[in-house]
DNA sequence: TTCGAGTGCTACAATTTATGTAGTATCGCC
DNA sequence: GGCGATACTACATAAATTGTAGCACTCGAA
């Protein structure tokens, strides 16, 4: 049972998605088990979040079926998991032209 | 001047970017602004986001040249911002299918 | 058989961020 | 003038996040 989107209370899917993508430090998890498996510490480490909140988001990810934790290498993306960070691959590349053009 | 990413200061775009989008309601205002350009009565009635939080992301979105406002017709996409949305749109058909997955 | 290192995870006070309500200021129009 | 629509802001309350410290468990080496 995924938490439902806070503002619209639709629970369309979109919607449910979004706001789950939408909260601190979900993308940049499933960003970071984009290679390999990680531990627990290695994702704290990576993202910089506090232990807490990468506890919550893996909870939430674990919940909505995007990660799963094996016991032998660590948290890592599930099917689906693998299918969302497929389509968000692309970002990386978008990103550059992107920060050209704003000149961060 | 974008916000650099608050956990690892590298600056890397991917991660500026990931960190943008991973505020609460800019992915969500983004897709407010899919088909047309909207007016912030419209983005906040949408979202349901207080006015403050919704005009502090469209100053992020607009600093990052994703949105811009145009007085005839209201907030709408960049052309970067049409370009990010593009890499998005999928999410659509995809969400559907990882509700009935998930079943929320 | 105790020690240390690694594992996932939790407690909790301090800080930061978001909310909800109300309001400001400006514009065009009748 | 007064009305409605626009973008936007103030501010007290509520909620989420942070940072630090630590727990409980397992496993392998001393």
């Amino acid at each position: 049972m995924v938490k439902r989107v806070r503002g619209s209370k639709t629970g369309r899917p979109i919607m449910v998605l979004l706001d789950l993508l939408g909260r601190r430090w979900v993308l940049r998890i499933v960003w970071e088990l984009r290679e390999k498996p990680r531990r627990f510490r290695e994702l704290q480490d990576a993202t910089g979040a506090s232990p807490t909140i990468v506890n919550s988001r893996l909870a939430e990810l674990r919940e909505a079926k995007l990660v799963e934790l094996d016991a032998e290498s660590g948290y890592r993306l599930t099917a689906l998991g693998k299918e969302l960070l497929r389509l968000f691959l692309p970002l990386h590349v978008w990103s550059e032209k992107w920060a050209k053009a704003v000149a961060i």
